[in-house]
RNA sequence: GCCCUCAUAGCUCAGUCGGUAGAGCACACCCUUGGUAAGGGUGGGGUCAUGGGUUCAAAUCCCAUUGAGGGCUCCA
């Protein structure tokens, strides 16, 4: 049942559809806050799904009697199936599948659907564990195939094509000839956890495309092909942004100058921007004692991410993994007053954790971080604004990095109970997770429901981005805290002269150095705005004699404060371009006789395109409204 | 952390059946002094990720370690 939250409509069944991609709520969010498309009633996800099976058909066939599977579900661009088998797939063995099924689609197979008890689906997956084990959570507990809760008990059926059955509840096309040949293709062979969990077997998990058209196959694949091209890891290098040594150690980038640049950029605006909302700037030290961490809870929770105590003269002392310990030891650091709240304490923080080896990527996810953290402590009735002021703050900085693709997600407990994920007090969950619902809901703001992804602390609304290589990673944090305050016994004074314990929100609207920088690299392909720029431009002379004029207008445009360069080496002009445009330098200056004598350059933009000889005084002016007005 | 794959010059890569290394780009120098995406020449640069093993002989085969990639799990 769709229903509207805010501008844009949702459905709950379709958010939760492939765990594993986030590929559906992307596809709502994209829908332009229009009705989603039902992705689970088109043809495409019907052919993704039977392709899936007569994968299945041509793996079992290949190690017969052997072949234990899993589940096999259409996902956001194509399909996986997850087998358990004798040894490891080979490229090899995908090519022989994938002719294999070319073979099963020729035969034109029809796909019949039936439904049957519980006992006659054991008999018919006798020797399928892994099916025995879905059936199981069908009947009793009506879970579905990932493992969640479903909301009514479901009819048991099989789909059969050929020789392949499987327990499956659709839907599927008519005939395995309406699957494209030519528009199918096996992508790649990866390990998945059987029901995602690590502590269950690893399966191995074929992912597979198909489409309607083999020019749609063709453009699907040219897209990775361009999502390639953008991925920061490559362009990071290529821009000499940010290196990894293998003498410092996984996770922990070195910024080059060029990244510094960027991060200089970014604290810049993040200084403006927080100036102007009330925030006070503090600093805190990058460790601290033992005592600190126990004493907010962080420790039981969270001692598998922080990197090992050191001791010395018999005290332990922790590299900190995040700042709010420290902002509530400023809060906590003076009386305060309901006079002084909302009180804002801001901070570029530095932390460390200790990501787990398989998790690291690039500059997206990092085990040094600087975090653009800050703490606001408030009243429960400041609670609404203050919440949704962040979230103002957001959009704000949307609208400079023009960042449209993403999606807002509430984050709440888990419903089957807190367990040792979350803090006790399923009450204060509840109540704060309405709190942040309505908020949103009256500010308009669209959001979709995730539920077990909050903090351990309290809920929060997370904004959602996907890298180039399409994996989804949480960009800007707005975090509600009910327990820390009052576990550090913070306390204000109230208008009535009772003492009140405030709330807490964390936010993180820029995410982390890192992995803010990673996404503008894609988001930007490169090709930053000329504020962010590392290089803004740079002086191409024509020949030698022009050098001493281009020195001289370099230096014009650093002294106004534009990062500037003349390209002092002897290849030709049209090298020297080639160079620059590859550096993605926004503005060219290229001179030669005529602009040296007319106090001029002929100015080229990396679009390519030629704006000819501009004087150089009214150049520089533009450029300065330019990065100014971070255009 | 787990499954699979990979590691040759700063970068992109070649190197057959084991016989101890090569190209392009980049860099340096020289020539060229040019009008909007690569002018020419010469040269420097590699203990073939690291450590073991097999072998008369290892970049090549085997094992381990480290790092990277595709996923899973986890997350800012």
């Amino acid at each position: 049942m769709a229903r509207q939250i805010g501008p844009i409509w949702v459905e709950p069944r379709e958010l939760r559809l492939p765990p594993q991609t986030g590929g559906s709520r992307l596809f709502c969010w994209e829908a332009n806050m229009k009705p989603m498309e039902k992705y689970e009633e088109s043809d495409l996800y019907r052919i993704r799904h039977s392709a899936a099976h007569v994968m299945a058909q041509a793996v079992m066939e290949r190690f017969p009697g052997q072949s234990k599977i899993a589940i096999g579900p259409p996902i956001e661009d194509g399909f996986y199936y997850d087998f358990d088998l004798p040894r490891p797939l080979t490229p090899e063995d995908l090519e022989a599948i994938e002719r294999r099924m070319r073979e099963i689609i020729a035969e034109d197979l029809p796909f019949t659907r039936q439904a049957i008890s519980a006992d006659e689906a054991r008999r018919l997956f006798a020797d399928q564990p892994y099916k025995l084990e879905l059936i199981d959570g069908l009947e009793q507990g009506g879970l579905d195939e990932y493992g969640e809760p479903l909301d009514e008990k479901p009819e048991i059926s099989t789909y059969t094509h050929g020789p392949f059955a499987d327990l499956c509840r659709g839907p599927h096309i008519e005939r395995s000839g309406q699957i494209n040949p030519a528009a199918v293709k096996l992508m790649n062979v990866a390990g998945a956890y059987w029901r995602g969990d690590e502590k269950r077997p690893m399966l191995q998990r074929i992912y597979g495309t198909a489409w309607k058209t083999a020019k749609e196959l063709e453009e699907h694949l040219a897209r990775l092909e361009e999502a390639k091209k953008r991925d920061h890891r490559k362009l990071g290098a290529e821009l000499d942004i940010f290196v990894f040594d293998e003498e410092v150690g996984p996770g922990l980038p070195l910024w080059l100058p060029n990244g510094g640049i960027l991060i200089e950029e970014l604290e810049r605006l993040a200084k403006e921007m927080e100036l102007r909302h009330g925030y006070d700037r503090v600093r805190t030290p990058h460790l601290s004692k033992e005592a600190l961490f126990v004493h907010s809870g962080h420790l039981p929770y969270y001692a598998e991410s922080m990197y090992p105590p050191m001791e010395l003269e018999g005290v332990r002392y922790y590299v900190k993994p995040m700042n709010c310990p420290m902002h509530h030891k400023i809060f906590a650091a003076r009386p305060r007053s309901y006079r002084d709240l909302p009180l804002r304490l801001a901070e570029y923080g530095t932390c460390y954790r200790f990501e787990k080896s398989g998790e690291l990527f690039g500059l997206m996810r990092v085990r040094s971080m600087q975090m653009n953290d800050a703490h606001i402590y408030c009243s429960e009735e400041q609670f609404e604004s203050e919440f949704m002021a962040v979230i103002g703050l957001y959009h704000e900085y949307f609208r400079i990095f023009g960042i449209e693709k993403y999606v807002m997600r509430l984050s709440t407990h888990h419903k089957r109970g807190l367990g040792k994920k979350y803090v006790d007090d399923e009450r204060l969950w509840l109540k704060t997770e309405d709190m942040v619902r309505q908020a949103m809901q009256r500010g308009g703001v669209p959001f979709v429901e995730a539920a077990d992804e909050a903090a351990f602390y309290g809920p929060k609304i997370d904004v959602e981005i996907w890298s180039a290589t399409g994996r989804e990673f949480s960009l800007a944090t707005n975090q509600v805290d009910f327990a820390q305050p009052a576990r550090f016994e913070l306390k204000f004074t109230n208008a009535q002269g009772q003492e009140e314990t405030p709330l807490c929100i964390h936010r993180a609207p820029l995410s982390t150095h890192e992995r803010m920088v990673g996404f503008l690299i894609e988001h930007y392909a490169g090709a930053f705005p000329v504020w962010l720029a590392p290089l803004q431009a740079i002086v191409i002379p024509i020949a030698d004699r022009h050098l001493e004029y281009g020195r001289r207008t370099a230096e014009r445009l650093v002294a106004a404060g534009v990062r500037a360069q003349v390209d002092e080496g002897s290849e030709r002009m049209n090298a020297k371009i080639r160079a620059a445009q590859l550096k993605k330098i926004p503005y060219m200056l290229v001179v030669g006789d005529r602009e040296s004598q007319a106090g001029t350059a002929a100015l080229r933009l990396r679009s390519g395109e030629d704006q000819g000889a501009v004087p150089v005084d009214e150049f520089i002016a533009r450029l300065r409204r330019e990065i100014e007005a971070r255009a």
